[in-house]
DNA sequence: ACCACTTGCATAGCCCGCTATACAACTGAT
DNA sequence: ATCAGTTGTATAGCGGGCTATGCAAGTGGT
């Protein structure tokens, strides 16, 4: 029974994550982001005034996961939580003015980072990559329909 | 300036080491193990008696992360840290017999969440998938070198 | 109108990763 | 032999992910 970490699957996939989770964090920290509130950011900057669930159903993070980040979001002054008027548990998410001014500069470091990470890849190799993580998080395993 | 998250390496590799990483807590969780101790005893089942130090350099782990996963495993009753005996530094770790016995059913269950999740790739696919992560993990930014 | 159920969010507690810092043990140059 | 520098670990403190749990606000069936 052989077992090469170098071609698991699961632990390249978290070695590349945590390579391109730490290379963003140094482009951002300068604005004053950090990688966990790069996706609920992406989702507001396209429409704003979301409520916490759906950012949770776009991002594909748990519940608590998004409270939390929400929460230190809010205390760095990215976002600020007013209750929705139709309905009292709801909480919907506004973007402040600094956030919105982040906006360019976060995507211009993501890309760049991105860039540079495949820097290694030919422009074929890059598509072929893409889709095929894409493929991979697609595939859903067997019984998820079950119960 | 247009940026989708589904087409950035970045948050897709994140999104990915995810799904992985929850799969094979769920596979692992019945063995008493967790997803950090999995490479430190990966290296541990190949050769024995390693210390922190070597450990870190084989594994791209921060020194301090691999402290605290081994008194994790420790308090688990994986390893034992002993002194050795030429240098009163370093710490040599020692897996226990149970974290030896865990060996089999823990690699059995890591192949086959990888198998799983890469289910909807053909043999092709699979083997172009893990180069590519490879080609990406080795690219170093530029600049490295300096100082 | 009530009551059971569902839904949206918050909180507690843990694992795992990081940076920054402290400190004891070794090493080398003098 | 000493002392400055290096090296191996540990610790503090934080972000970010998870599960489990609790609770207030809505909803539907009677």
């Amino acid at each position: 029974m052989t077992f090469s970490k170098d071609q698991s699957a699961g632990y390249l996939a978290n070695h590349m994550a945590r390579i391109f989770a730490q290379g963003l964090t140094a482009r951002i920290k300068p604005l004053g982001l950090t990688t966990g509130t790069f996706p609920a950011l992406l989702e507001l900057w396209e429409t704003d005034g979301l409520t916490q669930k759906q950012l949770t159903e776009r991002l594909d993070i748990e519940q608590a996961t998004m409270a939390n980040t929400l929460a230190r979001m809010e205390r760095d002054g990215l976002i600020v939580r007013k209750k929705d008027a139709n309905d009292g548990r709801a909480q919907r998410i506004w973007l402040t003015d600094s956030a919105r001014n982040l906006r360019d500069p976060a995507i211009a470091a993501a890309q760049e980072e991105n860039a540079m990470r495949l820097a290694g890849l030919t422009e074929d190799e890059k598509r072929q990559f893409i889709a095929l993580i894409q493929k991979v998080i697609k595939t859903k395993p067997p019984g998820t329909a079950r119960r």
